[in-house]
DNA sequence: GTCTATATAGCGATAGAC
DNA sequence: GTCTATCGCTATATAGAC
């Protein structure tokens, strides 16, 4: 554990640092202690599970310090997942050349999407907003916007160019975008938020993608127009 | 809420009966009120929040005769949630009539399923197995085995049917049941569990499911075998 | 129905660094 | 002195036993 420690600590200031609102996190290694210490426990058990002296321990400060950052523990509840939701899922959007072939582009996107929705972190989070977006409304509004919103909106909008370049016949291109990442998640999605599916390999994932991306091509591939003359069937 | 209470209990006992251990809950008003209480607190607000006391009040018990029932709090809330998991699912897994169209059986046994999954029974029960299934592993286990793997198993076993009468092409009938599920889901499953669709209009989910049985049969239609002599494109 | 032992969120008084 | 982190306190709530 404190061989990956040193890592993640990075990782997280890294990216944490221009999602909060205050911009101190380098120059308060207490502060962002506490933020690498709560976000590792609410993660791991949940929020209410989740004790303001464990917090404290873990992180090696006092709990006075704890309520000298942050005003409750619901404040550094959210703060710490909404950074979380905004970081985590805006490295894996696809990529904004919306020129390859659909074919290519939905499967490279497929398996990025589905690697990063499998991964530890991603199962974590989902299953503490999830549970407690019954009582932060807040909650699952910023996860969604941050997460799942910007993946459908930016694979719609490359749907959008793929129909207009003649590729692809889309009534509703939103619609479509739900459906291939349903369809891209769906094997290992519901397993794995019962706990029975832990670590999604390489080959399963593609093999997944590539079902996902045919299906989707079948679905919505232009209908060739059937030159005179033709006989079908 | 006393309107529907008795109607409820009545389910509850109904089948309860089979799947809890001990099968005096006809006989034994005291413990079903506890459970139909537990039930419905934990499906509100989760595991941790609820406390023996608010079960007890709620029940019209004392606390000892909930402890006289159930020997812990854990006990209790495993037992409630794998009897709910065993009872809610089954009541619309599909009928055995195998012999409809695709088109047709599809899309009657879509509207029922995701009438199913979007009601907030449903969505309750989700989010209480998803964040609990870590620390009580057998919760995801019952819960799927009773609930999706049901649902997958029953439709792939019509498709197998739809194969065999030649209606469809599919290589692997399991995984497409996946993919359908998914796809009827997939337009409100997100959103609800980040609480952001409350109800599902009936119009919604005829659309949405009709839009999955369409991409489904574009993608497992038999491919027309071309005649000799045809000439396709 | 009461009681106990425990744990928890949050705060006031204290001690130390610069 | 002032500012920061800490110790310990209180009021509350909870699981479970008499």
């Amino acid at each position: 554990m404190s061989a990956s420690q040193g890592h993640r600590q990075r990782d997280e200031s890294a990216f944490l640092k221009g999602v909060t609102e205050d911009p101190l996190d380098a120059e308060n290694p207490k502060r962002a202690a506490i933020l690498e210490a709560s976000a590792q426990l609410f993660l791991e058990t949940g929020y209410k599970t989740v004790s303001m002296d464990a917090i404290a321990a873990t992180a090696n400060v006092s709990k006075r310090t704890v309520y000298s950052y942050f005003e409750s523990k619901e404040e550094l509840f959210t703060a710490i997942m909404v950074a979380r939701c905004t970081a985590m899922v805006g490295e894996t959007i696809p990529s904004e050349e919306r020129d390859g072939a659909p074919a290519q582009m939905l499967a490279a996107y497929g398996r990025a999407f589905v690697a990063m929705i499998t991964s530890p972190l991603a199962l974590a989070m989902q299953r503490v907003i999830f549970s407690e977006v019954t009582r932060i409304p807040e909650l699952g509004r910023r996860f969604y916007e941050a997460g799942p919103a910007r993946h459908i909106g930016a694979l719609a909008r490359y749907l959008d160019d793929a129909v207009r370049r003649g590729e692809l016949e889309i009534r509703d291109t939103s619609a479509a975008a739900v459906m291939f990442i349903a369809h891209a998640k769906g094997p290992f999605h519901l397993l794995q938020l019962c706990g029975l599916l832990e670590h999604v390999s390489k080959k399963d994932i593609d093999e997944a993608v590539d079902n996902a991306v045919q299906v989707f091509l079948r679905a919505y591939r232009p209908t060739p127009r059937p030159k005179r003359g033709a006989v079908l069937l």
